[in-house]
DNA sequence: GCTTATTCATTAGCATACAAATGATTGTCG
DNA sequence: CGACAATCATTTGTATGCTAATGAATAAGC
């Protein structure tokens, strides 16, 4: 039967030392990094299982809803607006575009930019996920009281 | 002068209306799950600009922090204990293994498993960036006094 | 007005994140 | 013990999300 001692100069040797070794005071659970990311998870969870549309992601509807709020908008402001890059909102709309939810048109004041509205389609998609978005933002949110939700709203909104 | 009247019936011709329609009691800049999203954009973003390693992402430490705190593990239990499902936490562990972080070798009681253990180097690094680790849960908390961070946390932590 | 800087949109590359399917292994239950 | 279920790890495909680079168009400064 090895020992431990044994068994550690063995672990050694090969350079690795499987031993548990837990840093004191820091717990990863209790990171706020930690904890932003798995309720970030369980949001779109909940999203993707209750929007009902099992196409349209959590920033695609932020682009229709923002869209449908403004009328017309360019992409690069669109992404301001939703706080996506460039490069993210380039692809969110291309998927929009090819599900025939939003249209295209030149911007005549200004040939860098393209604008963008919602197809009618897309009005009727954006209008028929808002009753589902509000159970999603409730459905979310139901592990807390009226009151803590309201607190934690305002604190997230802090960090922002 | 083309007048509004005008202007709404040719674009409802084309099939699509750019017109501004914001829906009463939505605002998608007070929903949780957009708020979510932006804290934990900003988190991730404090991250890479503090973590003092540059190839570190927080799913990348998040594996090195449970490994050393267990001193071996599976993949898959690594995967639960960070939640990452089977497919995320191959992709994290590759790229660990690639930088020569990360060692594995066959669990003997379970040949369908592969423990993974940190290699010298993976000691090295996962000690030395615990206190910007600490540093980054500050500042990304930093815009919150400190009743409020206890309170934000404790409410963050009911969410998952 | 002309150079310079900025903005718009796209592209390529990399890193999560998930669903679904696969093959190998182990566990369970009749 | 032998069929069936469950688990481990991988792979494929799709969708964010970022950096960096690009080319076209506009704005700013001198």
């Amino acid at each position: 039967m090895k020992t431990g001692v044994v068994s550690i100069a063995m672990r050694e040797q090969d350079g690795a030392d499987p031993a548990p070794d837990p840093t004191p005071g820091y717990v990863l659970e209790h990171q706020v990094g930690h904890l932003l990311r798995r309720a970030h998870q369980r949001h779109t969870s909940i999203f993707q299982e209750g929007i009902g549309d099992s196409q349209l992601t959590p920033t695609q509807f932020a682009a229709l809803m923002k869209i449908k709020d403004l009328g017309q908008v360019s992409q690069n402001q669109l992404g301001r607006l939703t706080a996506m890059d460039p490069a993210t909102i380039q692809g969110v709309i291309q998927r929009l575009l090819v599900r025939g939810l939003v249209e295209r048109y030149p911007d005549a004041s200004d040939r860098r930019c393209t604008l963008l509205r919602l197809s009618p389609a897309g009005k009727q998609l954006a209008t028929s996920v808002i009753g589902p978005a509000r159970a999603i933002s409730e459905q979310t949110l139901s592990p807390l009281g009226e009151a803590e939700r309201a607190t934690f709203l305002d604190l997230l909104r802090k960090l922002i």
